[in-house]
DNA sequence: ATAAAAATTTAGGCAAGCCTAAATTTTTAG
DNA sequence: CTAAAAATTTAGGCTTGCCTAAATTTTTAT
């Protein structure tokens, strides 16, 4: 059995894994987990002797079969909360990321079967993140980055990569929904910002910072 | 803010203090938490240094208002997800305690608010224990100790005192549910145990130490 | 009333996870 | 290629919450 700060560690190491090539660094995990490197390395030690992760010192790290097994499924339980929070309580979803940072360390394989037929088993997060399956499976998308749409393409937003709050109360804002089709109608040479009309109505301008956080379809 | 530790000390220091006069011993909070005295004194003065309890050495302990308050809050949301557990996920009352004992330290006082509402403002938890109001009141019931009926009277089963699952499932078994109004036909004068009909039907043993625990009207 | 028993507290320690400062290794720039 | 910079690890410490053993206080039984 984990520890809470074990299970965070572990779910962390996956995430950044999946947004990079190779290793994941002491450094990456630190910001992430609001530490210190020196922090991380003891953690990294401790996980390294339970067999969760691959680790030889100064070459960062990367998670063992039994690692991944475990991390995915912390994803899935916060994932099932961030459902559940959004489609039965009503949050919104710009509001729900703490919560199940929480909610997710909670231990009973029981409660998640139940919370996932309770949800009617659902396949996406409400950022659009898929839901691990309750084997371990992580689907493969196959999305790209609205950033690398061309000018004239019509694209459907799916998932966004940023859960912040202020990332996403800045997507209220602009009117842009996981969903929409949007269709990208100029693209800024200089600072790689995009116009984008949502649907048939407004156009709004997108920032690359912005863009390269949305995935489509 | 308290940690998870000081909230478990100010829920089960209420709990206890509930179900006696006077002060609450150290050597019945060690029993409770699952932890030696030595521990529980430490936890004493760290409460008392936040005003949380009043505590004199040798002297047991006692909750404050802020202490109270802050147990009560912890109470409701203890019994707003046992609500939940056993009415949305379809557990059974004996099964829900330890996922509670968990859930209750969520942070989050929207949380609770969704909670209460998307459950439909409940009243009473699976065990019959009322759910303390929003601003902190316990809602005071009245009720008796099956154990303390006379023989011939009928009364209604609302609530049971002992939460474990064996003590639950023992009352599945003998087919005793909240809300059964149950006849009491016998009284052992040895034992104290006692013979109770349930509605028309059946008419079951219920041993002193279970009719101890359970609470009618 | 007092000695034994029970309850409680104090003293000193341990593990988990975090920290800072110093040492080490790797990477980068010139 | 090498020196400086950056990244990482080690060393030593801190806090929380737990423990055991010993000391103290309260309660109980005679």
């Amino acid at each position: 059995m984990q520890s809470f700060t074990e299970e965070n560690y572990l779910k962390t190491i996956y995430n950044l894994a999946s947004k990079q090539q190779g290793e994941v660094s002491t450094n990456a995990l630190a910001e992430m987990t609001a530490t210190k490197a020196a922090s991380v390395t003891d953690m990294l030690r401790k996980l390294a002797d339970k067999q969760l992760i691959h680790y030889k010192k100064y070459q960062g790290v990367r998670l063992t079969e039994e690692g991944e097994r475990l991390a995915l499924q912390i994803i899935r339980r916060h994932r099932l909360w961030e459902v559940f929070l959004v489609q039965k309580l009503g949050f919104g979803w710009d509001e729900v990321h703490e919560m199940a940072e929480e909610l997710e360390h909670i231990r009973s394989e029981e409660l998640v079967v139940r919370l996932d037929t309770f949800l009617g088993h659902p396949q996406f997060d409400p950022h659009g993140d898929p839901i691990p399956t309750p084997t371990g499976q992580m689907p493969e998308m196959g999305y790209r980055k609205l950033s690398d749409a061309v000018a004239g393409e019509a694209v459907c937003l799916r998932a966004v990569m940023e859960h912040s709050t202020e990332f996403l109360q800045h997507l209220n804002h602009s009117g842009l929904t996981l969903g929409s089709i949007v269709t990208v109608s100029e693209i800024n040479a200089f600072d790689k910002s995009v116009l984008v009309q949502i649907g048939n109505d407004r156009t709004v301008f997108v920032s690359h910072e912005v863009a390269k956080n949305l995935l489509v379809s």
